[in-house]
DNA sequence: CCCTAGATTGGAATGAATCAAGTTTAGAGA
DNA sequence: TCTCTAAACTTGATTCATTCCAATCTAGGG
């Protein structure tokens, strides 16, 4: 298991019983939603409240320590897999999330054609389709 | 001008007042939120309620006339342009959304690495970065 | 021209997420 | 180890995009 405490040492946040308890949830359920969060944390600190799960997650997110991805239509999500920059797909049946490693090696699109004179800091890929086991429902 | 009724009969959608003053507004105003859909269409026909805009939006949306954006932590915005797959850049500070043209040609990073048996039809690109605006504001 | 499925209206409801004010606590410094 | 304060947490209310619902209207086929 990851040093949950280090990590959030690390950040220069402090070591809170919600803050590590999340970072578990997350560590054990990658994808979930904030409500999934807000269960799993409870199973193991009931008395925290949801206001406490939406600073913690920022916080953790503003530092970096976890990724916030919100596919449209759905609810944010988080997970603990941030290092990499790899990316997802998602069912549009069942809205489930996987990991996909990013095909072309490091940032594979982060060269855009024409950048209208943003700059660029990441570029963001999800695909869409169907999960094995919703084809298999069909 | 595009034939907006041509496009909505095509569709086998009927032709209202309301569908067509929404193509309208999209096809003026790329990148817009349903809010300044219903007061861009409200300009011109002032009467339009805020749910029918939503039932056009979702009637030409499931009929691939318009295509829904939503960036993450952002509201639902709408284009016209469909027939092609471009992607967007978006600005972290303002949300100004821009136009990019897919960088590899036709279907980019259609080909994930490893897709867990998912069936993917779509790969959405979001480039994330700071308009040139923003850039200037600073 | 008539009729009906489909579209629109107006109003109420949902739900994720945020705000606000008061209380607790982690952890740096004495 | 003790004290103290900024950061974190609690409780409860609020916002706002979006959806639901029942009643009314109308596009366009027959």
């Amino acid at each position: 298991m990851a040093d949950h405490e280090a990590q959030l040492r690390a950040a220069s946040l402090r070591v809170t019983r919600p803050r590590l308890a999340v970072l578990a949830a997350l560590h054990d359920h990658p994808h979930v939603d904030t409500d999934t969060v807000i269960a799993l944390v409870r199973a193991d600190q009931p008395k925290v409240s949801h206001q406490a799960i939406y600073d913690v997650l920022r916080a953790l997110t503003e530092a970096g320590l976890v990724r916030r991805i919100q596919p449209a239509g759905a609810t944010a999500r988080y997970e603990s897999r941030v290092a990499d920059n790899h990316h997802h797909v998602v069912c549009r049946s069942c809205g489930t999330i996987a990991d996909v490693e990013c095909a072309a090696g490091h940032t594979p699109c982060l060269t855009a054609s024409d950048d209208h004179g943003f700059v660029i800091d990441e570029a963001e890929v999800v695909y869409w389709g169907t999960c094995p086991a919703c084809l298999e429902g069909n």
